[in-house]
RNA sequence: GCCCAGAUAGCUCAGUCGGUAGAGCAGAGGACUGAAAAUCCUCGUGUCGCUGGUUCGAUUCCGGCUCUGGGCA
């Protein structure tokens, strides 16, 4: 099996920073798990990693679309084993860098999310539904053509809910079983999981001062940039966290404190949700930052010792 | 100085016709397999400001005190 490192972590944790001197030292380069940074023109807002501060290191999956074209994980999964195919060709390590749980799972276990293009028709059609009777007749659907699925799908989920619908229409198969055996698959690669983490009051702390370094940087100009260029509300971009709450500003809903500190609480909430999700991943490698006394060189140590 | 209104969970507040109390937010835990920076679920004991009184029993009624708003001087 070939080598594959994973440098996550929840956000504002240092991830970008550690993950520089670590492709240094062993020869990687870098290819990013992170939903918002794919995006061109979303530089501030998605604290996307600076051209100086790489370093010379390879950056894949960072700028490569329009902030008004729709991201998903299939893609990512397809680009990520792209750039890894590419990175071993050059007789180099692929190292996994960023926030996104699920893009990383994706690639990691090698997940089948089989064909078909999804149905924007059909999700509409079900959206309306569950709008206009209900979350419950939406998740009655379900629970006639795959009960397992209803049952741990809780009805209110409707995202998860319309997919499983979704699921069952394209392939005539159950997600619920699907989704069984893809939790059986062991790691397609020899892999490292390291999770960069600190005290919880730290991390909430650091993304305060990270979120008013952003506003003045000019996040709000970037977001009025981002809408002059046509970029629509209830685009996959746009559902960014600082995006979302400064549309919100500039269409003069709520005041711009208003604004920041919903941003500041949301991403609060949002590095919990990743905690909750590395805790439950396999084989991890927790970094808890105050046990290596803040100290770069220590965790890069610690990871070479792992390797 | 006088008058009025407040003082209840970390914050904003509801409530108890007298039997020791509950929402939202914050916070915590969890789920997640083609929107994932998305979406969803679960979790609420705190000298009810202090102090006397009435009462079987007071956070609730009455008095005093302290503090915070607002008004009058």
């Amino acid at each position: 099996m070939k080598p594959l490192i994973i440098l996550t972590g929840p956000t504002a944790a240092g991830k970008t920073k550690l993950s520089i001197a670590l492709a240094k030292t062993i020869n990687g380069e870098i290819i990013s798990a992170d939903s918002m940074q794919v995006y061109r023109h979303m530089d501030i807002g998605s604290a996307k990693i600076r051209q100086e501060e790489m370093q010379g290191v390879k950056h894949y999956l960072v700028d490569i679309l329009e902030p008004t074209e729709a991201f998903h994980i299939v893609l990512f999964q397809k680009y990520a084993k792209e750039a890894i195919a590419e990175i071993y060709a050059k007789g180099k390590i692929p190292i996994i860098v960023g926030g996104t749980g699920f893009y990383i799972q994706s690639v990691l276990y090698d997940i089948d999310f089989q064909e078909g293009e999804e149905d924007s028709v059909l999700r509409k059609t079900l959206e309306q539904l569950a709008q206009e009777k209900g979350a419950q007749t939406l998740h009655n659907i379900l629970k006639e053509c795959d009960p397992k699925a209803a049952e741990e799908i809780h009805a209110n989920n409707i995202k998860r809910v319309i997919r499983a619908i979704e699921f069952n229409r394209q392939t005539g198969k159950k997600i619920s079983e699907h989704n069984n055996m893809e939790r059986e698959k062991k790691s397609a690669y020899d892999s490292r999981y390291f999770v960069l983490t600190d005290q919880r009051e730290r991390i909430y702390e650091a993304i305060d001062k990270r979120v008013d370094q952003m506003i003045e940087e000019g996040l709000v100009d970037e977001v009025r940039r981002l809408l002059e260029m046509g970029c629509k509300r209830d685009s996959t971009a746009m559902q960014g966290l600082g995006y979302k709450e400064i549309i919100s500003y500039l269409m003069g809903e709520v005041s711009l404190d208003e604004a920041v500190y919903t941003i500041k609480r949301d991403t609060r909430h949002f590095a919990k949700r990743q905690l909750t999700w590395f805790r439950r991943e396999r084989d991890v490698i927790w970094i808890e930052k105050d046990k290596f006394a803040y100290d770069e060189e220590k965790m890069l140590h610690y990871i070479k010792t792992k390797l």
